[in-house]
RNA sequence: GGCCCGGUAGUUCAGCUGGUUAGAACGCUAGCCUGUCACGCUAGAGGUCGACGGUUCGAGCCCGUUCCGGGUCGCCA
C-alpha cells in the first residue's frame, strides 16, 4: 500500500520544519556530491522540493532509478544549511526515512530533456507530448488556458448569457471551409459533418427565443495550418444576442475581454472600452491589412500621383503606396532582409529609398527620384521626411499595392523598436466589411465574408443594386472583426434574419430562393416563423491564449496539437480502420484518386 | 498544390574550396567528490551524415529523384 502524499512539492516552507511528511513526484535530477551523499530534486504539478540523500541505503535506492521515474518520499522537513533563494521551497529539504518507487521510467535517455523541451524538434515534442507537458513552461500555458476559459465562462454568465451546447454530428454545410465528414452506419452512403462553427445552431437558438447564448465551442475545418491557425479543430467563445445590434455585441466583448487581458496577459496594458472602430476600407488604405497591428505607429500613404510617372518601370500604370519610417536606423542588410521577406509573404516586390543624415535621397530607387528636377523635394514634402528616414514602397493594382505595403509596414514595425510599443494589447474593431466581392477564380459576384450578414440599408440597398442604381461592390455589411496586435481575434455580424432579404441577397450572387431553402433549410424555415433581429461574434480561444502568453505558435497553447499535416503523431491519427468497420459503413477505400 | 528553409551522436548544433579516423555542448555509463542546486573533476560508450541514384581518384559537402519536418502563398463563408 502506497502512503498518500501529505503535501505537494511546491508547498513546504520553514514553518514546516520538523514535520514528518510524504511527498510524491517525478525524479527530476540527482546531484551526487560525495560518496553516499546526494541531492534529489522531486517535481510534481506544483513545484520542486529537494531531498537530501545522506546514507548508503538512500543513495542505494535512488541510484539505480532513471530520471523521470515517480517515487514517494517520506521523511522529516529540515532547514537547509545552504539555502537557495531562487526556489520557493529553497529554505527547506527533506531528510528521508523511506523512498519507494511508484512508476519506473524504463529509459535512461529521454527523447529530449524535460526542462529544455521547448528547444527540441517539434515532431519529437508532439510524439512525446506527455513528456513535453512535464516542462513547467509548457504546462503553464495549458494551466493558463484553463483559467482563461473559466474566467470567460464566469464573465458571460454574469452578463446573463446561457451556455448551451450544440451538436457535433450535424449536416455538411455547402459554403465555407472543407468539412470533416463522418459516415453514417444506419444510412449507408450518407454522412454527418462536424460543424465548422455552431453558426446555424446559434441563430436557430435566437429564433427559438433564447435571448443570450454562448458556448466554448469546438469548431472543425479541414483546411491547411499556419503558425496562428491549428489544423482540424479549434475553439471559439461563440456568442449571440437577440434583439441586438453590432453596438450591443461590442459592449459585451468590451466588458468581457479587457479584464482577461489585464489579469492573464503577458503585457500590462490593454485598450480601454470603447475600442477604436476602423472601417474596412480605411484599414486597407492606412494599414494595408484588415487586421492591423495598431502598436505600430507607421501609416501607409498613397504616392501614385507623385511616382507613377517617375520612370521606374514597376511604378508605371500602377498604384504606388509608401511606408515612411522616420528616425530609421536599419542597416542596408536589414532593409534587404525585409524586402526579401515581403516577397516571400506576398509574392510582390518591395522597393525602398532613404533620406540620409544630410537630407539627400539615396539608395534603392533613389536615382529615379533624383533624375527629375524637384521630384525628390516634392516626395520629401508629401511624406514629411526628415534626415535618417526610410521609405518602403509597393506597386501594383490598388489592392495588391495596399496589401504589399501592409506587410512591409508590419515587418518594419517589428524591426524598428522606436516605432512599436510592444508591451501592450491594442484592440480595435474593423467594421463595415464589403457585402460582396468578385471571386478570384469565378470572376463572379460572391459573398464577401458570409451570407448571413445584414447589408447596410437592408432590402432597399439590395433593390438598388438589382435596379442597377448601385455598385454591389460598394455595399457594406454589418460585419465586423475584432483585431488585437495584428491577429484576427473574433469575427461577427448583425445577422440577416429576414428571409426575403436573404433571398434577395442570394439572387444577386446568382442563386435562387430554392438554393437558400436547400442550403440552409433549417435557418430559412425558422426565420419564416418570426425571427428576432440578432447579432453575435466568436472570439477564438486558441488565439486569445496565444496573445495572452505571447507565444508565436498556436500549438504552444493547445494541449495535444496536431502537426502541420493535420496528423496526431502521438495517437497516430488519422489511421486506417479495420475492414469490418468499413464494410458496416458501406465504404470502400479506393487506392488512389487522381483528378481527371 | 506552388515557393522558401531545414534533416549530421539520445538532444541541440558546428563541419572551411570536395581530401586522413566526422567534431562540440548537453544527456548517458563508470570512477572520484559531504552542502549541491544548470554541482564539479576524470575517463568512456554512442554516427546507415533522411533515403535512393549520379558526377568524381575521392562526397556530410556538388547534381538529380524522393521521403520527412517547419515557414509561406493558395485555402480558411
Amino acid at each position: 500500500m502506497v502512503q498518500s502524499r501529505t503535501h505537494t512539492c511546491g508547498q513546504l516552507r520553514l514553518e514546516n520544519v520538523g514535520e514528518t511528511v510524504t511527498l510524491t513526484g517525478w525524479m527530476e535530477n540527482v546531484r551526487e556530491v560525495g560518496s553516499n551523499f546526494a541531492f534529489l530534486v522531486l517535481r510534481d504539478f506544483y513545484g520542486t522540493t529537494q531531498v537530501v540523500l545522506e546514507t548508503e541505503e538512500m543513495v542505494g535506492i535512488v541510484k539505480p532509478l532513471n530520471k523521470e521515474s515517480t517515487i514517494s518520499v517520506t521523511g522529516v522537513v529540515r532547514e537547509r544549511t545552504s539555502k537557495n533563494p531562487k526556489l520557493p521551497t529553497g529554505d527547506i529539504e527533506i531528510a528521508p526515512t523511506e523512498i519507494k518507487l511508484l512508476g519506473r521510467c524504463q529509459y535512461n535517455e529521454l527523447p529530449f530533456e524535460i526542462n529544455y523541451s521547448r528547444d527540441a524538434d517539434e515532431s519529437q515534442r508532439l510524439r512525446y507530448r506527455y513528456l513535453d507537458l512535464r516542462n513547467p513552461q509548457v504546462k503553464g500555458n495549458i494551466v493558463l488556458r484553463s483559467k482563461v476559459v473559466s474566467a470567460l465562462r464566469r464573465a458571460m454568465e454574469n452578463l446573463d448569457f446561457l451556455e448551451i451546447t450544440t451538436p457535433i454530428l450535424t449536416a455538411s454545410s455547402p459554403e465555407g471551409a472543407r468539412d470533416y465528414l463522418v459516415p453514417s452506419r444506419k444510412h449507408p452512403g450518407k454522412f454527418y459533418a462536424l460543424p465548422q462553427a455552431p453558426q446555424q445552431f446559434k441563430q436557430l437558438l435566437m429564433a427559438s427565443g433564447f435571448d443570450r447564448y454562448f458556448q466554448i465551442a469546438p469548431c472543425f475545418r479541414d483546411e491547411d495550418a499556419r503558425g496562428d491557425r491549428s489544423p482540424g479543430e479549434f475553439y471559439h467563445l461563440d456568442m449571440e444576442m437577440a434583439f441586438a445590434t453590432q453596438e450591443d455585441v461590442f459592449e459585451v466583448l468590451e466588458q468581457v475581454l479587457p479584464p482577461i487581458f489585464s489579469q492573464f496577459g503577458k503585457y500590462g496594458e490593454v485598450s480601454k472600452a470603447p475600442f477604436t472602430r476602423i472601417p474596412y476600407l480605411q484599414a486597407m488604405e492606412e494599414f494595408g491589412s484588415d487586421k492591423p497591428d495598431l502598436r505600430i505607429d507607421l501609416r501607409i500613404q498613397d504616392v501614385t500621383e507623385l511616382l507613377s510617372g517617375c520612370g521606374f518601370g514597376p511604378f508605371e500604370n500602377a498604384v504606388v503606396k509608401a511606408v515612411p519610417v522616420s528616425e530609421c536606423t536599419l542597416a542596408r542588410k536589414a532593409v534587404d532582409k525585409i524586402c526579401t521577406e515581403v516577397e516571400v509573404q506576398t509574392a510582390q516586390k518591395a522597393y525602398w529609398f532613404k533620406m540620409d543624415e544630410k537630407g539627400e535621397i539615396a539608395g534603392g530607387i533613389a536615382k529615379f527620384l533624383n533624375a527629375e528636377e524637384g521630384l525628390a523635394a516634392r516626395v520629401t514634402e508629401a511624406l514629411g521626411l526628415g534626415p535618417n528616414s526610410l521609405v518602403m514602397l509597393a506597386a501594383g493594382p490598388k489592392a495588391v499595392a495596399q496589401k504589399t505595403a501592409g506587410v512591409a509596414r508590419k515587418l518594419l514595425g517589428a524591426a524598428c523598436p522606436n516605432h512599436i510599443d510592444e508591451n501592450r494589447y491594442e484592440l480595435c474593431w474593423i467594421v463595415d466589411f464589403p457585402m460582396f466581392e468578385i471571386g478570384e477564380e469565378s470572376g463572379q459576384l460572391e459573398f464577401g465574408h458570409n451570407p448571413f450578414s445584414m447589408p447596410h440599408g437592408g432590402m432597399e440597398s439590395l433593390l438598388k443594386i438589382e435596379r442597377g442604381e448601385a455598385d454591389p461592390l460598394d455595399l457594406r455589411a454589418h460585419q465586423y472583426d475584432l483585431v488585437c496586435n495584428g491577429f484576427e481575434l473574433a469575427s461577427g455580424a448583425e445577422r440577416n434574419y429576414n428571409p426575403e432579404i436573404m433571398v434577395k441577397a442570394f439572387e444577386l450572387v446568382g442563386l435562387t430562393e430554392e438554393d437558400v431553402r436547400s442550403k440552409f433549410p433549417a435557418m430559412y424555415n425558422a426565420f419564416c416563423y418570426g425571427a428576432p433581429p440578432h447579432a453575435g461574434a466568436a472570439p477564438g480561444i486558441d488565439r486569445l491564449v496565444m496573445l495572452l502568453t505571447g507565444e508565436s505558435y498556436i500549438r504552444e497553447v493547445i494541449t495535444f496539437p496536431m502537426n502541420q499535416n493535420a496528423q496526431d503523431v502521438m495517437m497516430d491519427a488519422p489511421s486506417a480502420v479495420r475492414p469490418e468497420q468499413l464494410k458496416e459503413l458501406g465504404i470502400q477505400v479506393v487506392e488512389h484518386c487522381e483528378e481527371a
